[in-house]
DNA sequence: TTGTAAGCGTTATCAG
DNA sequence: CTGATAACGCTTACAA
């Protein structure tokens, strides 16, 4: 089948040539040069010329001259993760509008390593690397990229964070004034340092309270899922003894926690006051509403690519290295007052 | 701030002056074309040479040459619906193993002809187009793309699909095998072609059966959203009578039509039985879990991402026309028997 | 089997 | 202010 009347491209000789001028010329107004000065009525004609013919500039010709794709990578640990696919969105805006693509990496479908062959290969002019480690990346890899980090311990490279230790803060308080003294956490095993901040806000806040998690309620999982949220819940409620809170470190644990603690017959936040952390769109959907910590996804996103932009057009950072997003509690319905007898023992 | 250390580029010439051949014998060993006959020895020098110096094909400047960007568009309704998330990643995966980059476009944030023309600036070889109205376009803004839809009715254009149709039938076989006679239908007004099928397999089985949806309980909202869903139930639930089944066109839709079944005291499948469609991870995580239509949705993405790079890189398309996918009926928990007693009627 | 030369569609650097 | 001319890094006839 031969391919569909193959379109007669039109480059910028056409158009030079229909307004009279030489190519190099036309370049000058289409490419709106800064310091091109081209009479007023040849710039007018060479407009009306890629007007009519309905010129589009040939964005890979112009990327070989300039050295410059105008394209960034955006590497993610799942996009398919509401809160990440977020993030994804402030992100491609703020490229869009000043005229860059993105080239959407998923760390769940191939490694990073992969990911960052391909874009170098596309000559890609800058990457935002969201909490996907690139902190254990051999220097080498990155070597000579300009590097925007989300969510990651910048040290090396400029990054865009959410006050992620404030989150674990907050919720803990939020459950120590509702006199809860018996807690758990549930939490992905995975190498992200905004969860691993999390974790430590929770944990240092409780210890500021004088309490402690003992090690049997401090659930690992293999990631920060709805299904692994259940299977924690699950092993929670089979061992002895029981909190009467649960923080989960994100929403979808949480959501799947919850989830299971209603099949097991133990009532939220009645029996069992649970938290998560994100505030993904869906938290105010599910039954009971989840508690959780407001994460500004897409002003995280968007902040990342901004500077990620500023530096690729060579202009100046304004503050140096990381900037720190605020966070804020959102209590609903999965979590009240400790029950004022404690929760009968589970029986065998 | 200066550019970080300004990579110095190895490019093919590095490689070839290296292996002490030409610039276009490199480029012919490693572009590996197909009829390129080099000498085993000199082939292997030349690899060695790019393997030593770690050199990477420029695809920027290999796009110009060969008049090919090894890119594809894929222009989404809302990359953030979890559905079309699973779509995009199962293109996604065919392209990257092909070696196409995949420009991700979201009809949310910009208008589709906007997205059209930045894709054919940077002379993307095909697109796909996911139930976004490709249909409704003129001709000009699709002309000399290669194009392959998804969810769309596919006329001038190959196209892969679902089995809507039967996802509606399904859908309404089950209520009625459940005794439920008395339906409403929530779904989005948008010009989705998909969405109408799902409709008219649904509204079609209940007239085989001598059934009807009155006006009043056919309702259109704004988007197939959870939010739209939860506002629709409400309408519902204040209308005078109700029914015993709801049908929504996809499983956000429900999930926020159960949440506020449920926040009105209207159990679900007790009092009221609730169907989606879709079957997205998500279903099988509210309370109750959710009674939908699996479809196929990462399938869906391969198929058309197959089906586009079958034509870009010239090779016959099979199949002429569309591919119809199969889709499979999910029971679980907001589906029931129909009650015995007719509901109560609603008091003011 | 290999090298030479031309060209892909732009932008950039210069003379005029 | 405008127009030659030379890149950019690669592929592809065509010669040698």
């Amino acid at each position: 089948m031969a391919p569909p009347a193959a379109a007669p491209r039109v480059t910028i000789y056409d158009v030079a040539a229909r307004a009279g001028v030489s190519q190099p010329t036309a370049s000058l107004v289409l490419s709106n040069h800064p310091r091109a000065r081209v009479a007023l009525a040849t710039r007018q004609r060479v407009l009306d010329a890629a007007a009519a013919i309905g010129y589009l500039p040939n964005v890979v010709a112009r990327s070989l001259t300039r050295r410059r794709s105008f394209a960034l990578g955006l590497i993610v640990p799942d996009f398919r993760s509401p809160f990440i696919a977020d993030v994804v969105a402030g992100a491609e805006r703020v490229a869009a509008e000043a005229g860059y693509a993105v080239l959407l990496c998923d760390q769940s479908a191939r490694p990073l390593a992969s990911h960052l062959e391909l874009l170098r290969a596309r000559q890609i002019d800058g990457v935002l690397i969201d909490a996907v480690g690139a902190a254990t990346l051999p220097e080498a890899a990155l070597a000579g990229l300009r590097v925007v980090l989300i969510d990651e311990p910048a040290e090396r490279w400029p990054g865009v964070a959410s006050d992620a230790t404030a989150a674990g803060r907050l919720v803990a308080e939020h459950l120590l004034a509702l006199g809860h003294r018996e807690f758990a956490f549930i939490g992905p095993a995975v190498d992200s340092h905004a969860y691993r901040l999390r974790e430590r806000g929770f944990i240092s806040a409780l210890r500021a309270a004088g309490l402690t998690v003992p090690s049997a309620r401090w659930l690992r999982v293999s990631a920060a899922a709805v299904a692994e949220g259940r299977d924690a819940m699950r092993r929670l409620l089979a061992a002895p003894g029981r909190p009467t809170a649960v923080f989960c470190a994100n929403d979808l644990l949480a959501i799947g926690a919850v989830k299971q603690a209603l099949t097991a017959g133990v009532t939220v936040p009645g029996d069992l006051s649970v938290a998560g952390c994100d505030d993904i769109e869906l938290a105010r959907y599910v039954t009971p509403e989840l508690t959780t910590v407001r994460i500004p996804a897409r002003e995280l996103g968007a902040r990342a690519a901004r500077l990620l932009l500023r530096q690729v057009e060579g202009r100046p950072l304004r503050r140096e290295g990381a900037v720190l997003l605020p966070v804020q509690l959102v209590p609903r319905g999965t979590t009240a007052p400790v029950p004022p007898t404690p929760p009968l023992a589970q029986v065998a």
